[in-house]
DNA sequence: CTGTTAGCGCATTCAC
DNA sequence: GTGAATGCGCTAACAG
């Protein structure tokens, strides 16, 4: 079958339903249950009208389904920014969920902007989409779950998140167990959920230790490479730096690499780094990241099957969801040197 | 405004078309013509409308209008996948465009599987999407535009690629001009154009220098960076190893690196390494990556515009566009060691 | 089991 | 300038 020349000949060449309908010679109700695989059906009427449609290559128009069953069959999501893994991983989650239930995806992204954000959410209201996946979190008449939320949620909202503290947690003690005491941390943004659990869990394991957390171990970062280099100068500057440092992602452990490198410092001879996310990243670095891993395509597809279960129902649940993380031990990571 | 309790709540809040129009007192068609800024209303009768909007919220319905005015507003992207900020950066830059359009992308991934491929160009089909910016290549009755293409294409698909030849031109020169005379390669998948092109650009530097291209300098890699390092052994196991490498991305660069990083090879003291596309890994690596720059997300963008600007015209244009490429030097070149 | 009948919400002729 | 009427293609009662 050739291209169409033109767009309107494309668009003429459509099949409805009706002229499949006169073609079988059946009602139009009748070729919509075939098509919708209903029940109610004789056999030889099916087959009939199969058929039909499967010679005229008949589809069944979205808008129209759309608009007369009240359902798009779209969901929406949002996302910060597309670069980085981090953000696509969960997205190939999501689509790999939608795709199987047969829906699609319309991607939004508010690159961090606030009156993006805005403007997408009232995008989003247009009908365009049943509901949403949203990788920010605002109130809205609208049905959807946040993924991997920044700031802490009201109760009653559906989310899906990955154990932040637990992770930081087996990191911090996994760095413990080589024999570090002095240990750092960059902190991703103070303020975001995920960045103050991940603090959390460094400090319980500290204290599970015995060993006293210090501010000045603390450097806070951005969740980007460079917010991380940066850290990693002030931690090594201190004078008493550092043996191991655990960073609060993958992005800015990569920095932390960078700046070792620059102070001709050897990893993890010199300096341990676990990172977090366990993104593309990790492994293609040398030396390949300690990290924690997130399960972010996970985390995607348990968006997409909550908000499709909530929308089956015809009700929002309040419904969360935390996802386990665990650590995954690398080159990054071995004893302190001696002293 | 607080949360839809339910469903069927959220659904029965949308206010309609006619609603506004009894409000306002006027009819739907002025209430249409109003919210699509039509010219013929009277100032009058269009500021009562636009107050009337206001305040209850309308939005109009886009599966109505869809269905209505045989438009969508939606356009389709597929994606081979998702992982990799290669991909990413496209994505960006298309829904950068789509954004200002004021239309939406509907994703889908093909995860280089025939199967998927073909579902996901039937899936194109069913109007849900008014046409498609595709990083496949298929004929079909369907308007698109080919963006990035695997494989060379009949004259006659719109498509958009970057100068691959040029690019990799600049890249060899870039190392020749250094004092490199054995620069291996290692190339992208057979078969592809962007592969291909790129081989060629690495040979037309090598012969107008008067070097001799050997077949033994250029390995196969397939774009991810586990390749690129299997690729570098071969080449650096060689009688006479090169003194600088060309791959043909940057996951592969990144491979050479932690290749290097392997035998204890410095870079660039004992081997120059250039990546191509400048994805963001060629700034997270140390050192950081000389690369060819792709303009990424200038790919998608063109791709949706060129798109749109089918759509509106109503007919298919052959067009073809070759976006610029260009050298970044940064920290992986450097002369040969003296022998 | 099958056909008939109503809309779904909107854009778009046309008259006025 | 504005309103009434028509249809986009389909699904969902209902009736037979």
């Amino acid at each position: 079958m050739a291209r169409a020349a033109n767009l309107d000949e494309y668009r003429r060449s459509k099949v409805t339903i009706r002229e499949i309908a006169d073609l079988a010679g059946v009602s139009i109700a009748t070729v919509s249950r075939v098509v919708n695989s209903r029940g109610d059906v004789a056999p030889e009427t099916r087959d009939l009208v199969m058929r039909v449609v499967q010679e005229h290559g008949y589809m069944t128009n979205r808008s129209a389904r759309a608009l007369s069953g009240g359902r798009t069959g779209h969901i929406g999501l949002t996302i910060p920014l597309m670069r980085g893994d981090y953000f696509a991983a969960i997205l190939e989650g999501a689509l790999e969920a939608v795709y199987e239930e047969d829906m699609r995806l319309v991607l939004y992204t508010t690159l961090h902007e606030h009156d993006r954000e805005v403007s997408v959410l009232e995008r989003l209201s247009d009908g365009a989409t049943d509901g949403a996946i949203i990788l920010l979190p605002e109130e809205c008449g609208f049905p959807f779950v946040v993924v991997d939320p920044r700031i802490p949620l009201d109760d009653g909202i559906p989310a899906v998140s990955a154990a932040h503290r637990a992770g930081a947690l087996a990191a911090t003690e996994h760095l413990l167990s080589l024999g570090h005491r002095r240990i750092g941390h960059i902190s991703g943004p103070a303020g975001w959920a995920a960045a103050t659990e991940r603090i959390e869990g460094y400090h319980s394991a500290l204290a599970a230790a015995g060993v006293l957390p210090t501010s000045e171990l603390i450097a806070e970062g951005n969740f980007e490479a460079p917010s991380g280099v940066a850290a990693a100068h002030i931690l090594l500057d201190l004078p008493d730096p550092p043996t191991a440092i655990f960073a609060s992602n993958d992005n800015m452990a990569a920095g932390v690499l960078q700046a070792a490198h620059e102070r001709g410092l050897t990893v993890p001879g010199d300096l341990s780094v676990v990172g977090f996310d366990d993104a593309d990243l990790a492994t293609i670095l040398s030396p390949e990241l300690t990290t924690v891993r997130q399960p972010l395509a996970e985390l995607g597809r348990t968006g997409v099957s909550l908000l499709t279960r909530m929308l089956e129902r015809q009700r929002v649940e309040a419904l969360r969801v935390e996802l386990a993380t665990r650590l995954v031990v690398r080159e990054s990571t071995g004893p302190p040197a001696q002293r």
